[in-house]
DNA sequence: CCATCTTTGTGCACGCGTTCACAAAGACAT
DNA sequence: ATGTCTTTGTGAACGCGTGCACAAAGATGG
């Protein structure tokens, strides 16, 4: 998971389970496509199948959101697409703005399942004066100094950042002043918010450290047929002799 | 949360909860700042609050890995670093290669926190066969025909995807087929994989709708002044005037 | 060497999320 | 109308993750 959310401790959003939440646009993106092939209805094994879940917890996923779905039938899937995007908030028009428009940023502007799902872009935003006016994917860059107006001229409540990490905090800060209170951030940094301000945090580093992780398991069990002892082949090596077959890093040894 | 996990049920990596696993990059983040600036030791309360998490869960995390940290001291920084770049696989060389360049992929692979820790552009790949020798940062792109033979010559083990949703799957098979045990898709769709690989995605939309679904809320809760019944306001509305201040999708109605 | 003070490591309890398994609901055929 | 068959919705059990709270460990000062 390439995410992590801030603040707001476990309260349970009107009783729909984050879990759920979090699934909810899977299971949109699904439908979407069963509703652009004119399929009329799903059972909840099939759209399990398609977003990749246990059709258990699909079922109480939406057991959650009321008791759409016909037994013995499965769920009527224009009905599911409305309810879903109505729970999730996209039958509105959400306006965004992208701050840094560097590689990252400018591939985001140019992302076209952006606006696919009621998302914006009102504006893009960067420090630099040289970038000032050029247009990128057709929409002017503007100077971050305008930044507070051009958050509360486009009522804007959903920022995404995606500046270098050492302007994050301070960027992420005239954002929430000037009334963004969700935050997508792309840089590499751990952002401080007040509360009520929501962020959520994409990092490619974390995502590849994570499969080296499984990826040097995977390797180091040496299994080449069935079935050996998983776990407790060794216990507790401490160290030395743990290293992957390539070379090592010389490590810095404590007092 | 941007990611999760496919296949692979609970099975605890050799102990190792995979919720600690996915915060050692944050810790190693962290303390890799706190080496630069030449700072010899941190109490687990500093750590947590540089990381953003709770100080006990991060004792536990720790605990995991084994009895480093002295107590009334504190936690040797360089050691640590050394300790959880070892788990994480980090202290060896990583090749990656990147498919479908586009936006996003050029993004990517221009991306220096990439090799930072061990992570190394091994190739980039696309099927564009106008882009083929073309240089992105500094890497001829490569043609997707020679997939396979790219993959096997430098013992390539991480894929990551960036080409359209259509393509991700066909790619991911052939990656797989090709020796590739670790994933990151970028593309917006569920990847069907064998047992044994790992997939991770990065899906901006699902972020997106999840900040909008909480900021929704957030809206729907009107209250300008302190204290109001935060859940329970209103009970099972079904459908009809639930919609948002602006304007509404037409809907369309089930039989 | 002893006392004090800081900070770790963890036992324990609790809550959330997942999954199983099944009764109830309803479609559909006869 | 009645029976059968499919599929939902959910009660209950279980396991994982989180956070509290504290005893043990060890540093530090006298
Ligand atoms: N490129 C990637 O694939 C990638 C992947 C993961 C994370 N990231 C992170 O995303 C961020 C951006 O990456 P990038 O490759 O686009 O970097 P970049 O250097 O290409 O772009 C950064 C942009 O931010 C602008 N900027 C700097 N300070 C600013 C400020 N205070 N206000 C507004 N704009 C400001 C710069 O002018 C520049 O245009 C970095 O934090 C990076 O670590 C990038
Ligand atoms: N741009 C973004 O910010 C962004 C954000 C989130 C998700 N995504 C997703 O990431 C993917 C890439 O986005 P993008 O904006 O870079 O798109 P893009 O169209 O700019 O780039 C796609 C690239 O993939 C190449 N390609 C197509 N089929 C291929 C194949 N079979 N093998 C190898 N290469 C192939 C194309 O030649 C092209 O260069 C898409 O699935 C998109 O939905 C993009």
């Amino acid at each position: 998971m390439a995410t992590g959310r801030t603040h707001r401790p476990a309260t349970r959003s009107r009783g729909i389970p984050e879990a759920t939440v979090a699934r909810l646009p899977l299971y949109l993106r699904a439908l979407t496509a069963l509703s652009e092939r004119s399929v009329p209805t799903v059972s909840s094994e099939e759209l399990a199948a398609a977003a990749g879940v246990n059709s258990a917890k699909l079922r109480k996923d939406f057991s959650y959101l009321g008791s759409y779905g016909t037994r013995g039938v499965g769920y009527d899937v224009e009905y599911l697409v409305y309810q879903i995007s109505r729970e999730l908030g996209l039958t509105q028009d959400w306006p965004v703005v992208i701050v840094g428009i560097g590689n990252l940023g400018a591939a985001l502007a140019n992302y076209g399942g952006f606006a696919s799902r009621g998302f914006r872009v009102a504006a893009l935003i960067d420090a630099d004066p040289a970038m000032a006016g050029k247009p990128v994917a057709g929409i002017p860059v503007q100077h971050s100094d305008d930044l507070e107006k051009i958050i509360q001229d486009n009522g804007v409540s959903i920022g995404v950042i995606a500046t270098p990490a050492g302007a994050a905090q301070p960027v992420c800060d005239r954002l929430v002043a000037a009334g963004v209170t969700s935050i997508l951030n792309f840089a590499p940094t751990v952002l401080t918010v007040p509360d009520g301000v929501d962020v959520r945090k994409v990092d490619l580093s974390i995502e590849l450290q994570i499969l080296a992780f499984h990826e040097q398991r995977k390797a180091g069990e040496e299994h080449p047929d069935g079935a050996a002892p998983p776990a407790a082949a060794r216990e507790e090596s401490d160290e030395s002799a743990d290293q992957g077959p390539d070379g090592d890093v010389p490590a810095v040894m404590p007092a």
